[in-house]
DNA sequence: CTGGTCTCCTGATCGC
DNA sequence: TGCGATCAGGAGACCA
């Protein structure tokens, strides 16, 4: 599942088989994947079914067709497409959520492996499309590069170089499970269940200790623990846990290197100990009852 | 405002 | 072999 190395990933790969390319036309093939300017608020299709408003009708414009793309830049797992043209600078971000993938395709090459796209971007050589099973994530449309900054500006830092004095200042007044505050991503963007169980493995944190009760030294450990694990999987293509695959289809192999993440009930790599299983924040939670011990 | 819980969705996997 | 139940989880809605 799409976190920040996977994210990464896929705009490496992008940027090559995208970068200066015209967008001619767009196709959707499903609008509630599209949150664009105008919308009701409600992210993609999550609102409750008994209030779900129709969205506005997408135009060409809000689409960027005629725009050139310029670069494409992420900042946590959120993936931020940059164009320019007769629109002025503009831009989208595409989120991968749980099972997203975007793809490069050759003129005439089949979509090998995803049945559920839902949005089509023709390019003058090929096609870039947003395939996503389960429609976690979907695809936002900014009208200028300053609705784009707004947007961006809710997240907090992005976390592969996040250092030990802004996590500490992020974490200043929060008084819940250090796990529930590596996956907020107003405090900390880009990591989500399993880096964060990595890095807090990695720091010898124990997952339900209160950030409040940490010390400096613990969350600039953390800091640290969370670059290294993050800038490693980058480096490995990230992980691919079910069907993860970057822009041209390739799968990453940091899964291998996972130390506690789908261990549970197996011994600790460090001291062997059978890792401990639990939910927190609303999900599965590994760690090393020894090496990460509670503390009050 | 804060933190905790519910909800959306469907492919993969498991038990019988 | 088939089929229903269960699990996975990013992030906005909702609530105490």
């Amino acid at each position: 599942m799409p976190e920040l190395p996977e994210v990464e990933s896929v705009r490496r790969s992008l940027i090559p088989m995208v970068a200066g390319r015209e967008i001619v036309r767009v196709e959707v093939h499903r609008r509630d994947v599209i949150i664009a300017p105008g919308d009701p608020p409600g992210g993609f299709s999550r609102q409750r079914s008994d209030v779900r408003r129709k969205p506005k009708r997408l135009n060409a414009a809000d689409l960027l067709t005629g725009q050139t793309i310029r670069g494409v830049v992420r900042h946590g797992k959120q993936l931020v497409i940059q164009t320019d043209g007769h629109l002025g600078s503009r831009a989208m971000i595409i989120q991968l959520g749980m099972t997203g993938h975007v793809q490069v395709l050759c003129r005439g090459q089949k979509a090998d492996g995803l049945s559920h796209v839902h949005v089509t971007w023709r390019l003058p050589d090929g096609r870039m499309v947003f395939d996503d099973a389960r429609r976690f994530g979907g695809v936002r449309l900014f009208a200028s590069a300053a609705a784009l900054k707004e947007h961006l500006a809710a997240l907090g830092p992005d976390a592969l170089s996040i250092e030990g004095a802004e996590l500490r200042a992020a974490l200043a007044k929060a008084d819940r499970p250090i796990k529930a505050c590596l996956l907020d991503q107003a405090v900390l963007a880009g990591v989500g269940n399993i880096y964060a169980d990595e890095a807090l493995f990695l720091a010898n944190i124990a997952p339900a200790q209160r950030a409040s009760s940490l010390s400096p030294a613990d969350v600039d450990r953390l800091a640290a623990q969370t670059r290294r694990v993050l800038e490693d999987a980058v480096l490995a293509g990230g992980s691919s846990i079910r069907d993860y695959a970057d822009a041209q289809g390739n799968a990453g192999a940091y899964q291998l290197a996972h130390k506690v993440y789908g261990r549970a009930g197996e011994p600790c790599v460090i001291c062997g100990s059978v890792l401990s299983a639990g939910v927190m924040a609303q999900r599965t939670t590994v760690w090393c009852p020894r090496c990460q011990p509670a503390r009050t």
